[in-house]
Order: structure tokens, then C-alpha cells, then sequence
DNA sequence: CTGAAAGCGCTTACAG
DNA sequence: CTGAAAGCGCTTACAG
């Protein structure tokens, strides 16, 4: 009997086609494919127009199962978010440098889950990629010792690794914040707000240090009652900016310690009709930052290179440099726009 | 002799680790791996106890490479940036509805390289993956018959496929390009520019059609010197609408065809300091479209539906589903900022 | 219910 | 330079 719904299937050329077409051994074949140098020009030729006429593809899989390296020519990204500008970038950039080499990426997203880290680089290891970079959503990195150990390198992009020895690509977050508040207290701001991501996260953690740094060496006070953190969206940035503004003595500026946030702060200024008056600074620049009124003075990353030396330390790894683990930081930059540059009402 | 540089790999463990230590046979951790219910409690129990201690993590690939459907629980999505807003909201929808059935997505950016398109389905290829997504960069998808054939399913979106029966998950872009023109037209513009995208992208041949049956409906004639087509850029736009507006008998609205070239657009016609005279109307929604001044109206997509469409779609497909392609259509919608609603000067 | 043998599509290791 | 045999880590097909 036959399946009625089955389509029909066209199989796949094999090795061992392409080997038969040609009259030669499969072994020749593998030759041909790999590129050895060793094959007569006539066999070869034979070869190659059999792989053109059955339009051969190889099966990497079936070739890594076997091959000494096992490389899979594939490695994993985890990112908190591809949808969002800043995991966007930094997936682009290292997909431009594992072209270079053939190599595929595996994409996930984490959405700052330590439960979908760990679905995830089970199943990048179930994969066998090569080699992982991830910007991790967990505070406890041992369960990847194992992968570490049986040779897949991991690169820690944006956040460092927790219990674990491993390559890492950071920001200064922590120098950004405090040149970014400094500049601030310069135009003369004393009551400057703070909102943040969780401070379990520790690039919001380093952002909040520097901010306490820039008030310290200013002599200034800490009022907790201005600091704002565990924020992550739009929405919750706004609200609770909206609510300090609405407090008996809101503050006179803002630093917002992440591209969303930094969005919802210009939305509850700019609600309360206070945009010439409130000044704001936020780390990460954002698309359109300049063309808002007043435009937005942000502590700028640079993305790009961040996810570009990820994968450049990566693939070191993966071509066997076993040097003790690269702590690489990527400088931020100030750039002045105008809503950093509103000073604080005379008194 | 020993390689002295070569790290100390420990291997991974292998199923038939896992069966010595449980002191059963490869198959039955088989069966316990893949759940088959008719293993002994007991035996069962050994094995698992066997995979948590050697932290045993099964082999797709060699999996794929024995089992009879060839699963490679992969897919490929091929986008045309991954770094731009559309390309990444489309990841992001298709990786949870791919996450939800445990299959990694394999992403690639096609930049409208037809090269990069056969390059990167070729690697898809290589890899055996279950499907693949594509905004499509090339007009002739021919090539991809074959592994079409060999029950390879393949899901357009945004783009519809050239000389190939597809699924092809579209917006509505003349509809939408035809709504907006006309919304200009009643407010009283006779003279509206379009800046739009090579023509050889069909959404961009869409868009414009779009453009032109607005204006044929009202009876107005075309000025093609107030058309600007292979724009892909923000400052190709800004720099195409500034020359437009120092034109002696410049438009008095202007239609964006994407919204990079919406951005552009703000840009000229903020640094011509025309914002409350210029009306513009731009395709597909961005991030701070609403909080410009004036915001921005806007022909929104929904994009996260179409990559949840798509992924549907291909995944009916891989479950086997064999009936006449898909023809899906997202419906776009008209928002109402105030850019769109600036009414043209009194003659 | 359990297991020994064969085989997926390749590369390795070895003869000739 | 070329090829026959073995084997990568699994699942299939079949006995018991």
C-alpha cells in the first residue's frame, strides 16, 4: 500500500552518487569535495561535472560526524533580545565576521530568562557548534564547564561570565555613567534621578556604581527616593519618570541607564511639557536620538565592534589559541546633543 | 610525541558511554532518550540516571543523519539586514514560534545581494535544514526547485518569489502606499513627492503603483521629476528630499516608501527648518515615530505578524501539509500623527 | 520488553 | 594517485 498523501519526494544526491556517475570511488570524491590536491585532472573533472549534473550538495553534518575536528561549521549567539537595536547589531556584526569563514550562526533570544539560557545552550550544544558568544541572562556559569571542557569556546559580550574563566567583551559602563553624571553636576544639576535595569544585572549594576561614584566625588548625597531600578521597558520608564516629576521635589536632571528607558524618559518629559527644562542623559544611542527636541545627549556604545571582537576572539579560539581568557573593553563615548546641556532653574 | 600546544580535550560522552554505565544496550538508552514508553521503569531509571552523571547530550546531527524524516530541528531565515528594525522584529516572531517546537533558526542578512542569497541557501543546504524563510534579494528563484523537490519548504516574506510556486506572506503595499497618497490628496496636496527604493524590489514596484493610482484616481498628472527611486539609505534620502526642496516648484507633501527614507526625510525637511509646512507620510512605523515634532504619520506594518505567519506556514509545511501554496496578506494601517495632516500652502 | 546487526553520508587510516 | 574497509553517533529493522 501506498501513502496517498506522501508528496513526492526527489532524494538527495549522495557522495555515493556522484562516486557512481563518475565511475570512481567515493573516496575520490571526498578528494574532489575537500579540495585535496591530490587528484588526477581527469578524475577530477569527471568529478566535478557529476556534482554539477546531480547538483550535489554535501551533507556538513554527515562529514562532521566523522571529520577529526567535528567542526560543525556553525556557532550559537544568545542575545537578551534580537528585536531590539542594541542584540540587532551585535548579531549583524558577528554574522559578517563568521561569513568570512563559512560559518552559520544559530540565533536565540534570552529576554532575561536564566531558564532559557540554559534551554538554549543545551540545545547549541546538542548542535555541536563550534564555539558560543553570548551576553548571558544567569548569574552562575558553571553548568557550562563541561561544554568548555570537551573544547567549545564561549565569548561573554555585554556582561561578564559568573563562576566561570572565559573571554568577555564589555562596555565601560561604569566610567560611561560617571563622565555622563559628571557632566551633568558640571552644568550645575545637585538633584539628578536615576533609572536602571535590575541590579541583578551587572551591566546595570555598573552603571549604578558610576553613578554613585560621579555624586561621591561631587560630595553629593545619595536620595534613594530618586533612584528608580528593576525598569526594562518603554512604559515602565515612563511611568515612573512621570511619577518623580510629580513628586514635592522632583529632580532637575536624569540619567537613564538604557536605550528603552532612555525613550520612556523623553516620552514623560516631553508629557509633562518639560523637555526645555529637565535635562536627560542616557547610555546607548538610539536611531532618530538627534532629530527629537531637544535631541538627546546619550553615553554612545560602540555595537558594532563590541559583536565584531566577540566573533574575532571567538574563531581565535576555535583556531586554538588557549591563552588565559581576553577581558577586552570597548570605550564609550559623550555626545552632546542638547537635552544634557539644560541647566537646572536658578534658585 | 605529544603536541604540546593542544589543549586537553575531554570528550563528550556518547550514547554507548551512557549504555555501559547503565549496563544496558545503545538501544534501549535509544528508546529512553526519545521517550519511547516501552522501556522498563527500572532500566529506564538507570539510564537516566547514567545521562544526568556523564551529562549526556544526544548528537543531532548523527540523529538527523539515521532517522527516516532527516530532521535536522533547524531552520533557515534569511533576511535582508538583520541589524534593521523589519529584519529583526521578523527573527524575533519566527524564533518563538521556532522555540516553541525546540528548532533553532539559522539567520543570514542578504544586503540585496542575489550573490549572498544563493551563497547563503546553498550553506542552508549544506546544513540540511527542516525550511527556510526568505525575503528574497535575486528574481529568479529557480535554483531553488531542487531542494524544494527533496521537501525542502520554502516560506517568502515581505517578497514574493520569482518563477517559483511558494508560500509568500505579504503586506498589502499598494493598498496601503494607495491610502496614504490619497489621505495627502484630501487634504488638499496636488503636488506630493515620492522617494521609494530600487524598483527592482517588488515592494518598492508596490509601493509606487500605489502611488500612481492615487494619483490617476485624481486625476492628476505624474511629475517624475518629484519621483526619486533607488534610495536605501537615511542620508540618500535626506540628501535626495533636500534637493527636492531647493527645487524651483517643490512638493508640498511627500510619500517615504521604508522607513529608513522616513527618517531622511524628517532630517531634510527638519534642517530646511519646514516641519510645520512639509506634509510626509512614510511606509512602516519606527521607534520615536510619535514623539518627532510633528510626529510622524505613518503607514504601519505589522511586522511581528508577518514573521508569525511565515513560521506558521512553514511549519504546516514540514508537518507535511502538501496543499496549493499560500497566498497570505497582511493588512497595513493608516496612523494619524500630524505630519501626514499639514495642509498645503494657501495658494 | 530488549538487544545485536546494519546503515545514514561522510572521512579516516591504511593498502596497493 | 586511487580505492576498499572501518567507523563517527546515532536509529532502523528485525530477532528473540
Amino acid at each position: 500500500m501506498t501513502d496517498i498523501k506522501a508528496r513526492p519526494v526527489v532524494l538527495r544526491a549522495t557522495m555515493k552518487d556522484v562516486a557512481a556517475l563518475a565511475r570512481v570511488s567515493l573516496k575520490t570524491v571526498s578528494r574532489v569535495i575537500n579540495n585535496e590536491s591530490t587528484v588526477n585532472a581527469e578524475l577530477a573533472a569527471r568529478v566535478r561535472q557529476a556534482v554539477e549534473q546531480l547538483r550535489y550538495q554535501p551533507n556538513f553534518g554527515a562529514s562532521a560526524l566523522r571529520r577529526r575536528d567535528g567542526r560543525s561549521s556553525t556557532i550559537g549567539l544568545l542575545l537578551e533580545d534580537l528585536s531590539n537595536p542594541f542584540s540587532a547589531t551585535i548579531y549583524r556584526a558577528v554574522e559578517e565576521v563568521a561569513a568570512q569563514r563559512f560559518v552559520s550562526v544559530l540565533g536565540g533570544s534570552l529576554d532575561e530568562s536564566p531558564f532559557r539560557e540554559r534551554e538554549l545552550t543545551m540545545s547549541l550544544s546538542r548542535h555541536r557548534v563550534d564555539g558560543v558568544i553570548i551576553a548571558p541572562a544567569s548569574h552562575d556559569h558553571q553548568y557550562l564547564r563541561q561544554d568548555q571542557e570537551a573544547g567549545v569556546p564561549f565569548v561573554f559580550v555585554d556582561r561578564p561570565p559568573s563562576l566561570l574563566r572565559a573571554d568577555q567583551v564589555l562596555s565601560d559602563s561604569r566610567e560611561g555613567t560617571e563622565n555622563a553624571v559628571k557632566h551633568l553636576l558640571k552644568i550645575g544639576h545637585r538633584r539628578i534621578g536615576y533609572l536602571g535595569d535590575a541590579a541583578t544585572i551587572s551591566t546595570a549594576q555598573e552603571r549604578y556604581r558610576g553613578y554613585l561614584d560621579a555624586l561621591e566625588q561631587s560630595g553629593i548625597t545619595l536620595d534613594p527616593t530618586i533612584v528608580v531600578q528593576g525598569l526594562s521597558t518603554i512604559e515602565a520608564a515612563r511611568d515612573a519618570l512621570a511619577e518623580l516629576l510629580g513628586s514635592t521635589n522632583p529632580p532637575t536632571a536624569f540619567f537613564t541607564g538604557q536605550n528603552l528607558l532612555t525613550m520612556g524618559a523623553v516620552r514623560a518629559i516631553r508629557e509633562a511639557g518639560l523637555q526645555n527644562h529637565i535635562a536627560l542623559v542616557g547610555f546607548d544611542d538610539f536611531l532618530m536620538a538627534d532629530l527629537l527636541e531637544p535631541a538627546v545627549t546619550v553615553v554612545a556604545q560602540d555595537v558594532a565592534l563590541m559583536g565584531r571582537e566577540a566573533a574575532r576572539v571567538l574563531f581565535e579560539r576555535i583556531d586554538g589559541d588557549t591563552s588565559e581568557p581576553h577581558h577586552l573593553v570597548v570605550r564609550t563615548t559623550l555626545i552632546e546633543r542638547g537635552s544634557g546641556e539644560i541647566a537646572p532653574p536658578l534658585h
